[in-house]
Order: C-alpha cells, then structure tokens, then sequence
DNA sequence: CTTTTTTAGGTTGTACACAAACATTATAAC
DNA sequence: GTTATAATGTTTGTGTACAACCTAAAAAAG
C-alpha cells in the first residue's frame, strides 16, 4: 500500500517533465528555463539568489539555465550598483511575449491533468501530497543529521 | 486550484529524489542504479529491452547505467547464444548482499513518507494519482499527434 | 537466395540536478 | 585598518533524461 507512492510519485513526475517538454518544444524553451522566466516574471526582477528560494535548485544549475537564455536573448544580467555581487535578471520584451503565447497552453495541459477527477477527491490528493512533501523534507532532514 | 498539482507533482519528487540519494549515499549507488538492481531481481535475469519496459526509461540513459553497475561488480552482460542481439543482464552476488541491505532502509524511508496519512485519504490519494498518470499519457499522445 | 526492413543495443550531444572547488565582493573580528 | 569569515555566482565533474544517429543481427519481402 505505502509502496504504491514511491513508484507513483516518479511516474507521475517523469511523465510531466515528458508532456511539459513536448508541450514547450515549439516555443524552443525547457522547462526548467520555462520555470526561470515565469518566476522573474512574477516579481519584475529578481536576483540569482531570490531565484534559487523561489524555484528551490541549485545555483550551478540556474548559472547553466541563465546563460542559456541569455543566449536566446530572453533575459538580461546586471550587476548590482551597490552590492556587486548581487546580479538582477529581467526579461526582455521577447521574453514577454513567449510567456504569454505559453500562458495559453499550459492551462490547456494543467485542464487535462485533472480531467475527471472530482473537487473532493483532488482536495483531498493536495492535502496528502503536501503531507508526503513535508514527510520527505523530515526525513532528509533526519538522515542528514545522521552523518 | 488545478494549478497546483503541477507544482506539488515536481516538488514531491524532487524532494522524493533527494531523499532517496540521501539514503542510498552509503551504499554507494545512485536511485536509478538501484531501480535497475531491484528491477533485475524480481526476475532473476533480464534482458536489456526487457528492463527498459518494466522502467520505461532510454536504452541511452540504461546503457550508461548498466555500463556503472558493471564498473562496480553489481551486474554480468552476457550476450544470448540463439539471438545475438540480445544481452541478458544478470545481478552478482555482491549485488544480492547489498540489495538485501538496502531494502531495510528503502523501508523505513517508505513508512515516513505515508507518516499521518489515514488509510482512507491514501487510497484517494493513489486513485487519483492514477488518474493523473493517465491523463498526461493521454495528453502526451494527443501533442504527439499534432505534428 | 538476395535485398529490404525491423529490432537490440551502443554512441554522441544537449540539458538538468547536484557536489565540490573557485573567484569576487561584502561584512565581522581584532 | 588589516585579517578572517561569510555570501553571491561561476566552473568543473558525475549521473541521469532524452533525441538523433549508428552497428550488428534477425526477420520479411521479393
């Protein structure tokens, strides 16, 4: 029974990853560059460092996910006047535009996620996957003071 | 309110993920060269294809694993004597040891996860992430045949 | 029996997760 | 004011997901 959510929590995942992919293939983004440029948008501009809390990664990996798109020309990197270790990334006015093309077809995708399932029951199924969230967060927290 | 499942989805397993580096550290394999470990036990030896079905994985990413197991004494491939293009992969005994060592503390990892979740809201839970699982495979067929 | 197509698996290249080491700048200690 | 420490980002290296291309062997077509 218990053993049922290991294998369901990484199916479900990697097939999202899977349809979120497929769904952004045309816009020729990712979807960890997706979640970047979403996030910033959220907040007009953001720090590296604010960006990390927010989206819960690693600092490498945003390094590799922000030169990406400022390869594409959808984000802009400035360095902090008064605090020169800070860097602020802003979206450009491309980056604008794509979010709101993407907009549309996320909904579309989110729609057909929970298609068929009942308002109780996906209350209840948020309920417990927070509960599994703060479960794993306990106990990573406890093998890590193991060490 | 749909819109947060996709989010809880990702965090659950990355956290999921984490977790269970965390656990496997000492052992000194990853998640994914487990999963193929306890994929090739159930059925005493399997051939490569085989082990891409059961995880619906990449013959890409399993090769690159299957290549780490053997580099650690974990797994024998040997090729099958009718059909030449097969490889059956089979576990060692050092990999039935470390398998029964590890399967402990999958356990235990498995009860905190489901910790303070009645039976009644888990079995929602899991029929609901069925559904889910369900509707992205459909949804992912559906932009398949799109292009 | 020869040619074509299919299947099993490997190789290469891109992107991401993450650990570890590093440079730069800011802050704290003294 | 100089030295030690902490914080922000980048770089490098390993492992995984996946697409695209390749090889070898089997099966189908002719």
């Amino acid at each position: 029974m218990e053993n049922r959510i290991c294998p369901l929590i990484n199916k479900a995942a990697l097939y999202h990853k899977r349809l979120m992919a497929k769904m952004l293939e045309r816009f020729e983004v990712t979807y960890a560059q997706y979640h970047v440029l979403k996030t910033i948008k959220e907040h007009q501009s953001l720090t590296a460092k604010e960006i990390l809390v927010h989206l819960d990664t690693d600092k490498a990996t945003l390094s590799g996910v922000l030169n990406r798109l400022e390869q594409k020309n959808l984000i802009t990197r400035t360095k902090d006047e008064n605090d020169r270790r800070l860097l602020h990334v802003h979206l450009t006015k491309a980056a604008g535009a794509l979010l709101e093309a993407i907009r549309t077809k996320e909904k579309e995708c989110e729609e057909s996620i929970s298609k068929g399932i009942k308002n109780r029951e996906l209350k209840n199924f948020l309920n417990v996957m927070d509960k599994i969230i703060d479960n794993q967060l306990e106990k990573l927290d406890e093998l890590s003071q193991e060490d």
